[in-house]
DNA sequence: CCAACCGGGGTCTGCCATAGTA
DNA sequence: TACTATGGCAGACCCCGGTTGG
């Protein structure tokens, strides 16, 4: 997470070091005027509409957030921001929020009454509460503003209830992947095919279930490109060796989950992680059985599981043990430092007793740390 | 009664590029 | 031709507890 975040501040900050002098607008006297071919440094655009910015600046947006995102809109004759911001305000958001959610996706503020209103019945057909969709726009105004088009989203919704997605899933779809509902149907459906053919290509005796179930355990599948998967499951099968049985297990299981990580990322990681575990004195055949019963791995950054692996060596714990019950990595690296710490501390035998006992929940742990204290 | 197995739950956007449109 | 709508991309875990079988 925290990562993430400064992953986004690097880009942010690449892009105002690109163009540090950008004029932030044109206002100009001349009204309309023709720019001369001659001299290119002399851009002369359309200017910003003086009023629309009176408004948007008493309504708190941040007037040059919103011209580095959409300068366009801040143009335009025609807008509707109190009439969105009356919107979304009779839903329960407040004046910060508004101001963030338009500041962020000025676009937002093209939509009309009757737009919104129709939207929102569409999403309300998900959600229980006004509150929910605000917290999922308020989040991501980008996915809930990008689209004009309701009839789409009403296909949509349509669609994925035809696969057979209960209620409670399409919950989870549109809170954690709401860009799901605003792509184009034909996408969605894309990605459907794609699945689905898959399924018939491994010889999947049900290959309807096999797309639902991989859809309900990736909320995120269908905001990735079929590019991206396709390439993923292409990788999966040449780098683990897989038979087609294999591949099902896999995709239906954990695997599902890390189908739409970025490819590069994903190769990469395997590298790393299947030569670090060479090294260690893993044969190949460990190597893919570890991947198998631990596809997070492919997710998990190199340096946090190289981490823990550490971790776990210096503790007089054997590598293979750790093949064994590799969910143990699951656990963050504190969290498995202080266990370790806290059975040694009592004499725990790792030889002797193995690993099993770190991968518990906290409740469980402690409940076993107190039974060994009272032992020793 | 306990260990081991195993599935589930939370959670994720904001930018760029470009085809299409008015 | 300016602008909109939409596709695509990078980013990168941790934890809980029900059930089962010995």
């Amino acid at each position: 997470m925290a990562a993430r975040m400064v992953a986004q501040v690097m880009q942010m900050y690449l892009w105002r070091t690109r163009f540090p002098d950008l004029p932030n607008y044109f206002p100009s006297a001349l009204g309309f005027c023709t720019s001369s071919h001659n001299d290119s440094t002399e851009i002369i655009q359309k200017p910003e509409n003086s009023a629309l910015l009176n408004n948007l600046t008493v309504l708190g947006v941040d007037i040059k957030m919103a011209r580095r995102r959409q300068p366009a809109v801040l143009r335009k004759m025609v807008t509707n921001e109190e009439g969105v911001a009356e919107f979304l305000r009779s839903k329960g958001a407040n004046c910060t929020t508004i101001a963030s959610i338009i500041s962020r996706y000025p676009r937002a503020i093209t939509r009309s009454h009757w737009h919104l209103e129709e939207k929102w019945q569409l999403w309300r057909s998900i959600f229980k509460t006004d509150s929910e969709v605000i917290s999922v726009i308020e989040r991501s105004p980008e996915s809930y503003f990008r689209s004009s088009d309701n009839g789409n989203l009403e296909k949509n919704i349509n669609f994925l209830c035809s696969l057979g997605l209960s209620s409670k899933d399409l919950h989870r779809i549109l809170t954690t992947a709401p860009r799901t509902f605003s792509n184009s149907l034909e996408l969605n459906k894309q990605m459907v095919k794609l699945l689905h053919d898959l399924g018939i290509r491994l010889g999947d005796g049900n290959p309807d279930a096999f797309v639902k179930r991989i859809i309900t355990k990736n909320a995120y599948i269908l905001i990735r490109s079929t590019k991206r998967i396709k390439t993923n499951v292409d990788f999966f099968t040449e780098a683990l060796k897989l038979s087609n049985s294999e591949l099902i297990k896999l995709l239906q299981g954990h695997g599902a989950e890390v189908l739409d990580l970025s490819s590069d990322y994903m190769k990469r990681n395997f590298k790393n992680i299947s030569d670090q575990l060479q090294l260690l004195g893993c044969t190949a055949e460990e190597v893919k059985k570890f991947f198998l019963d631990y596809p997070p791995a492919f997710y998990a950054s190199f340096e946090k599981l190289s981490n823990k692996i550490d971790c776990l060596l210096e503790s007089e714990i054997n590598i293979k043990q750790l093949l064994k019950k590799p969910r143990i990595l699951e656990f963050s690296a504190n969290n498995l430092k202080n266990r370790i710490e806290e059975l040694e501390r009592v004499g725990y035998d790792f030889k002797k007793h193995g690993v099993t006992i770190l991968d518990s929940s906290r409740r469980r742990f402690e409940a076993k740390l107190e039974k060994l204290n009272e032992e020793g």
